[in-house]
DNA sequence: CAGCATCCCCCAAGATACTG
DNA sequence: CAGTATCTTGGGGGATGCTG
């Protein structure tokens, strides 16, 4: 990920890679947020809506989801349906890619939970 | 993750889960970002000065990069040694937590370069 | 109900400069 | 070299109101 130089690569080789290397960049400032990462998490295998997930998510305001599901859905990780109806009504749901992301997000939530009280204790002895 | 009401629980046992969630979150809050996990990823099993960091992280401030240390030290994930000569020289390393998040921002990059082409087209259908 | 636009405020984050 | 403090600014993000 970092910018480092790979030798043995033509010029063109190179400059494709500092662009998929910038591009995988923008990726990660993208999606590595917390209000993404808690989305995909609540989103998991279902099916939501706005409201929904805006309740289950737990304290995210209106603009923030409407931002991070707009970015979701520009990077193809989540899929939008509207159903033409009144009052409307829009689902969300995660594509392929954004389940991949999904099982990522998993084992960090598997990994606070495996070091919660180490990372407590550490802030406890940080704090004095 | 979220904030689910789990039955068969005394009240107490609630409370510990609500704050075990609240503190969870937290970590989330904290570690979630796109800088930490750059940082994480350039660490490595490596151990860098403050400097050398910055310059391979590329793109962080002086500024940035040092509340994120601290914010990583406070968790414990990151372990900073000081050397008491002029001038100053201080070391970053992985702790063994910092390790496990490591595991985890990995399987994020793996991710990001599996998906990679995906994304790029997802972003320039959704773009236009 | 979902989304966009507008307004507005405050804080995140850069730049700069000083200390140990 | 690493860290802290101060100052300043842009834009992140909340609140509100309007539309389809």
């Amino acid at each position: 990920m970092g910018t480092k130089q790979v030798s043995g690569l033509s010029a063109a080789e190179q400059a494709d890679l500092s662009r998929a290397d910038s591009l995988a960049r923008e990726i990660f400032s993208d999606v590595a947020n917390k209000w993404a990462f808690l989305i995909i998490e609540t989103l998991g295998d279902g099916v939501l809506r706005f409201s929904e997930l805006r309740q289950q998510v737990g304290g995210i305001s209106h603009k923030m989801l409407t931002q991070n599901l707009r970015m979701l859905e520009r990077n193809g990780l989540v899929e939008r349906t509207v159903y033409p109806t009144v009052p409307p009504k829009v689902e969300y749901r995660l594509t392929e890619p954004g389940q991949g992301l999904r099982a990522t997000v998993d084992t960090m939530c598997a990994w606070t939970h495996k070091y919660i009280t180490d990372i407590e204790s550490a802030r406890q002895a940080f704090d004095s």
